[in-house]
DNA sequence: GCCGTTTTCGGCCCGACTGTTTTCAGTCG
């Protein structure tokens, strides 16, 4: 089936290629927001498709499109994608990609050279033949050759929590030198996604010469792509490109506001600013008849200088925010601090690190009053897996330790295997002696969607089943999630009072924020948990909270948010 | 290519930096 996903790498692929042949750039971006809309569109469109709906109700989504889209989904490709191909090749949209090469450079260097993918412009500038071509010189030739190294070394985005590590000493050190007032991260970094493509640092400075040049200097620094007073773009020896702009305090909250996007969320506030005579940029919000500045300095000013409250960065993706916001109904998100309980825990009993008394007073360290250990069942052999008799000898040795770790709550579970089939690793009999049954996938990953769909909902149908964790099993950058109809998983959970995971170990953020923000939509709740496998494990938590901020989530809709009464009844399945 | 209780045609978000230019195009975010 041709998934939302797969439809949207069609239209945005048009975009690039259309871009490579000097079309109308409006046309362009209306292949983009096409391909943005089917992304975000939380019903498979194929479903719609032969539901015999009318795609053009979607916005961006127009006659010529739709009708693309329905051929795609017929098991056909995409006219535009068909005729391209023929016009331009296919790896110039590698070249593309490469730090200062955009479509129009892309086709000189094609026409004029032959470049035709990323060895051959490699190639053609160590061979010193782009420089003399029109609009080329040595430098661009320079920065092309190591803009080829970078693209190689860097293709994909990196996950936020790897991003963070990086940049915090590099923080430290811009923020001692005293000339810094202040220093923001903004950027997706800020929006809290789970991978970013590229870091955009603000600072409000005394001396912007003396700044630039510290951040130049620092001993991390790979390339300096660029430096001026106002600012100054460079790449880190691990690959990552970070971006320093020099804000003037009276445009900081604006400038804030605009590098954190997102683009399409900055769009529909430029086009509010024009709808009331004014003019927004990252200086702030204008009125154009006296050139005045209604806003600047703080961001919460500016959304309110637009009619609107603040928004949470993570909300700010243009899906649904500003409607919300303008019927002040903007969600109160979840918070770290909500957080009571994580249900989804490891111990030595089987592949964690730490032993029981550890793990329960990390917990309490990291502020939480509940424990739900989770130790895998015995299909895991590898990890040590649980089978009854151990789980029995572990739940003598959890008894002991009931009084061991004041102010924490011990909940007896157990991460159970979910068999091929859908049926699961431990009788009826052994998961009823536990207080939280959580169920997963750790094998098969290859079945077929329908197979796949067939095991999820079989899985989480069985009455003792409270909690499916890391649902597609996906490990960003490295794997695929499982081919699944998560919207038949999520109706079943509904059905049958089961909560899914935000899995917070950021490799994972299994749900993602598209699917947990469906699957509140349809009423399952959420369980964001750590997954730890040590006592320092419960630090990834921050991240599955921020996961759960972008889904939209309440603590009210996030059941380890929840005081231990109402979590019991959730376990007892009561209505 | 999409869109429209001011428009079915004429719009479509905004500015900085760079390198190569004699006044600006291309790229980027």
């Amino acid at each position: 089936m041709a998934s939302n996903a797969r439809i949207a790498a069609d239209l945005a692929k048009i975009a690039d290629l259309l871009e490579l042949t000097d079309a109308n750039p409006f046309r362009v971006r209306a292949y983009r927001n096409a391909a943005r809309t089917v992304q975000d569109a939380p019903r498979p469109l194929a479903e719609r498709v032969r539901a015999g709906e009318d795609l053009r109700s979607l916005p961006g989504i127009g006659k010529e499109i739709a009708a693309q889209i329905v051929r795609k989904v017929g098991g056909g490709a995409m006219e535009p994608l068909e005729e391209l191909a023929g016009e331009v090749p296919p790896g110039l949209l590698e070249v593309v990609r490469v730090p200062g090469v955009g479509p129009k450079r892309a086709r000189v260097l094609w026409r004029e050279l032959g470049v035709d993918g990323l060895d051959a412009l490699e190639a053609a500038a160590e061979g010193g033949r782009i420089e003399g071509l029109k609009g080329f010189g040595a430098k661009t030739q320079q920065a092309i050759l190591a803009g080829v190294a970078s693209v190689r070394r860097f293709a994909e985005r990196v996950r936020r929590a790897d991003a963070g590590r990086t940049v915090a000493p590099l923080v430290a050190w811009l923020e001692a030198d005293e000339a810094v007032r202040r220093l923001e991260i903004a950027g997706s970094f800020r929006r809290g996604r789970d991978t970013v493509g590229d870091l955009d640092l603000l600072v409000d400075t005394d001396d912007h010469e003396r700044t630039m040049a510290r951040f130049r200097a620092y001993d991390d620094v790979d390339q300096v792509l660029g430096s001026g007073s106002e600012k100054t773009s460079l790449t880190l020896s691990d690959g990552l490109q970070v971006d320093l702009r020099a804000v003037p305090a009276e445009s900081f909250g604006a400038a804030l506001q605009y590098f954190t996007g997102s683009q399409a969320h900055n769009v529909r506030l430029r086009k509010r600013a024009q709808e009331r005579d004014l003019r927004l940029n990252e200086y702030g919000l204008w009125r154009p008849s006296d050139e005045t500045r209604v806003a600047g300095a703080d961001e919460a000013e500016l959304y309110r200088a637009l009619g609107l409250p603040w928004i949470p960065p993570e909300l700010r993706e243009d899906r649904g925010e500003i409607e919300a916001a303008e019927a002040d109904a903007l969600p109160r998100l979840l918070e770290r601090g909500d957080l009571v309980a994580d249900l989804h825990v490891h111990s030595d009993w089987s592949d964690g690190t730490a032993d029981l008394r550890t793990m329960m007073r990390a917990a309490r360290e990291h502020g939480l009053s509940v424990l739900g250990f989770a130790d895998h069942g015995p299909a895991l052999r590898m990890t040590g897996g649980l089978d009854r008799a151990k789980l029995l000898r572990q739940h003598e040795a959890l008894a002991e330790l009931s009084d061991a770790v004041p102010g924490l709550t011990v909940l007896r579970g157990l991460e159970v295997d979910v068999h091929a089939d859908g049926g699961l690793d431990l009788d009826d009999e052994a998961l009823a002696l536990l207080d939280v049954v959580t169920v997963s996938v750790h094998g098969a990953f290859d079945l077929s969607e329908a197979k796949q769909t067939e095991r999820l909902v079989r899985a989480v149908s069985h009455p003792l089943v409270h909690v499916l964790a890391h649902p597609t099993g996906r490990l960003i950058g490295r794997r695929e999630g499982i081919r699944v109809d998560l919207h038949a998983v999520i109706e079943a959970a509904a059905a049958h009072g089961v909560a899914l995971e935000i899995n917070a170990n950021p490799a994972r953020l299994d749900l993602d924020e598209r699917w947990a923000r469906t699957a509140l939509e349809a009423g399952v709740p959420l369980s964001v948990a750590s997954d730890a496998h040590g006592p320092e494990g419960f630090a990834v938590l921050e991240h599955g909270v921020l996961q759960a901020r972008r889904a939209w989530a309440t603590k009210d809709r996030v059941i380890n948010a929840w005081p231990l009464a109402r979590l019991r009844s959730f376990l007892a399945k009561e209505p």
